[in-house]
DNA sequence: TTGTGTTTTATTGCCTCC
DNA sequence: GGAGGCAATAAAACACAA
């Protein structure tokens, strides 16, 4: 009898060790219950004992299943809202700390996991934005991730947490973009990101991450002061962190009839980007110049009307209403764009679905050595396949549209002629000298308005398809970063930029860490290179082979 | 190959609701 | 009080770099 019973413990334990030893899922066991999860994610007891069948798993197997699935979904909720939270921390721009919002913003509302916030990632990846708002955040993109999965062979639950923590986080290849949409309120506090940011309010970052919020205060007041008179406090809401411009600012394109071409919107964008040295951003329907030049207000704002009032402040600002004026004036049979219209209502539908792309793509647009960019530098490498679409683009762009007019006094040197894709760059002396001085110029402190730019260029948004699309930006990232590696390359071969690519380059990498020192390091660099104004304002020309 | 970190699975205790 | 869910924990499985 003690030996039955002896025999039956040791039965028992062995089966539960066997039963202790957790066996996987199969992939296809996997595969069923994330679909099964994603119509469903609290099956009844019908729905577990059917699946449970099924799948040849036990009900509790089931039940435990889906119940670490909705634990899993919510910590990857909570790590999302925690990257989110980071990057608003540390965009290095614009963020009210003061708020509260706080790094337990992950918490749960009965502990507060501090383990899924990295203090090392605060101080890499945080510098790195991720570029998700909590917008993006929502069960509805899990969900869609969950279908993504299902059409891949073997997806495991492993693989769509990975793709997804990939997404939020291997995006800090560049530091000097994807800025997270947080907005604050026109009197400068946050809007928090999500609620649990909100709930958290009360507590305050400490280190530095409290340092950082007593400076983006300052940043906030800064931006305020550039707008000046024409900041409104019940105007659109200022971001927190400079939007980045969206793709379809990319893809809209302005259609020159009379030649029977398309220009992009990212050609003009491009153009002052790289030609003007300026750091072109999306802020809420305005188009911030972030080297203190100027924006380009949206008329469709409420501040719009003031625009045209301020563009007279500066001489500057008017060599850039020229441009756009000419636009409209001399081309008459360029139909007519508007660059606030990438902010209607119907762009911002487009927006909120495009706000990772846009964000991870503005990375690629965006040159860390701004002055030097132009389409010239751009085309330079390109071996004229489809890559270069917007290159071409770019220059015919300016080209065609009043960059000859407004190249000031920039001499057109016909010697120095790029031929390539059947475009012929007149490249201007002061692209070799000059150049940098035009941040110089520009970066001088006041408010600088570009006319409304509505009246002068218009855009006839031509859409490409979902995947070409994807094609492009992903290729325009990858030639970008190339093109911004050789320009790198280049600009240090050239002793005399390498001073102003070193003190772009503090810049940037100042602004990485404090928002307020980098108007400190702008206008040092300023007081520095001051002497070398007068020379030309660089420009390029361009004109059609 | 090994150490380390991450993910997944299983278990347990606590809480809430009916 | 039982059922269901959540959260914590442990441990196996896995991935990956040195």
């Amino acid at each position: 009898m003690e030996e039955v019973t002896e025999l039956q413990s040791e039965e028992n334990k062995l089966s539960m060790e066997k039963n202790k030893k957790r066996r996987l899922k199969t992939p296809a066991q996997l595969k069923a219950l994330e679909d099964f999860y994603n119509d469903n994610k609290y099956p009844t007891e019908e729905m577990k004992s059917e699946l449970a069948d099924e799948l040849e798993l036990t009900e509790k197997q089931i039940s435990g299943w889906f119940c670490h699935r909705r634990l899993k979904d919510k910590k990857m909720l909570n790590d999302e809202v925690c990257a989110n939270g980071r990057q608003d921390r540390s965009s290095g721009v614009i963020q009210d700390r003061g708020s509260g919002l706080v790094q337990d913003s992950c918490g749960s509302t009965k502990h507060v996991h501090y383990r899924y916030l990295d203090p090392k990632e605060v101080e890499s990846h945080g510098l790195y934005n991720h570029g998700f708002s909590a917008a993006d955040i929502t069960y509805g993109h899990k969900n869609h991730r969950y279908v993504e999965n299902d059409s891949a062979t073997d997806n495991t639950s492993s693989e769509s947490s990975s793709s997804l923590q990939d997404r939020l986080l291997c995006q800090g290849q560049d530091p000097y973009d994807m800025e997270p949409s947080s907005h604050v309120t026109p009197n400068g506090s946050l809007l928090p990101p999500n609620t649990k940011g909100a709930n958290n309010m009360g507590h305050k970052p400490s280190g530095y991450l409290k340092v950082k919020g007593e400076i983006e205060h300052a940043a906030i007041t800064a931006v305020k002061k550039q707008l000046g008179k024409h900041y409104r406090e019940d105007g659109p809401l200022l971001s927190v962190e400079f939007d980045t411009i969206p793709p379809e600012a990319f893809e809209c394109q302005i259609a020159d009839l009379a030649n029977g071409r398309l220009y992009s919107m990212y050609s003009v964008i491009r153009f002052f980007q790289g030609s003007l040295g300026l750091q072109m951003l999306w802020v809420e329907g305005i188009l911030l110049v972030t080297s203190e030049a100027y924006y380009a207000a949206n008329p469709a704002l409420p501040n719009s009307p003031e625009v045209s009032a301020v563009k007279k402040q500066s001489s500057l600002s008017s060599r850039y209403d020229s441009y756009f004026t000419k636009i409209s004036s001399q081309d008459s049979q360029m139909v007519r764009g508007d660059f606030g219209s990438l902010h209607d209502s119907d762009f911002q539908d487009k927006k909120s679905h495009h706000d990772i792309n846009q964000r991870r793509n503005f990375q690629s647009f965006t040159n860390p050595l701004p002055h030097k960019n132009s389409c010239l530098d751009f085309n330079a490498d390109s071996t004229g396949e489809a890559s270069a679409y917007n290159n071409t683009k770019n220059c015919r762009k300016g080209t065609k549209h009043g960059f000859d007019g407004t190249r000031y006094d920039s001499g057109s040197n016909p010697s120095d002629h790029y031929e390539e894709n059947n475009l012929v760059v007149n490249q201007t002396d002061s692209l070799l000298h000059g150049y940098e001085n035009s941040n110089l110029k520009n970066v001088q402190r006041g408010e600088y308005v570009k006319s409304k730019p509505s009246n002068s260029v218009h855009k006839s948004q031509v859409y490409l398809d979902t995947g070409e699309r994807r094609g492009l930006n992903k290729r325009m990232a990858k030639e970008e970063k190339f093109d911004g590696d050789r320009k790198i390359k280049k600009q240090y071969r050239d002793p005399d930029e390498v001073r102003v690519l070193t003190n772009e380059m503090t810049v940037a990498k100042w602004a990485k860490v404090d928002p307020l020192e980098q108007y400190d390091v702008k206008q040092s660099s300023v007081a520095e290179l001051e002497p070398r104004k007068s020379q030309r304002c660089p420009f390029i020309s361009f004109s059609f082979s």
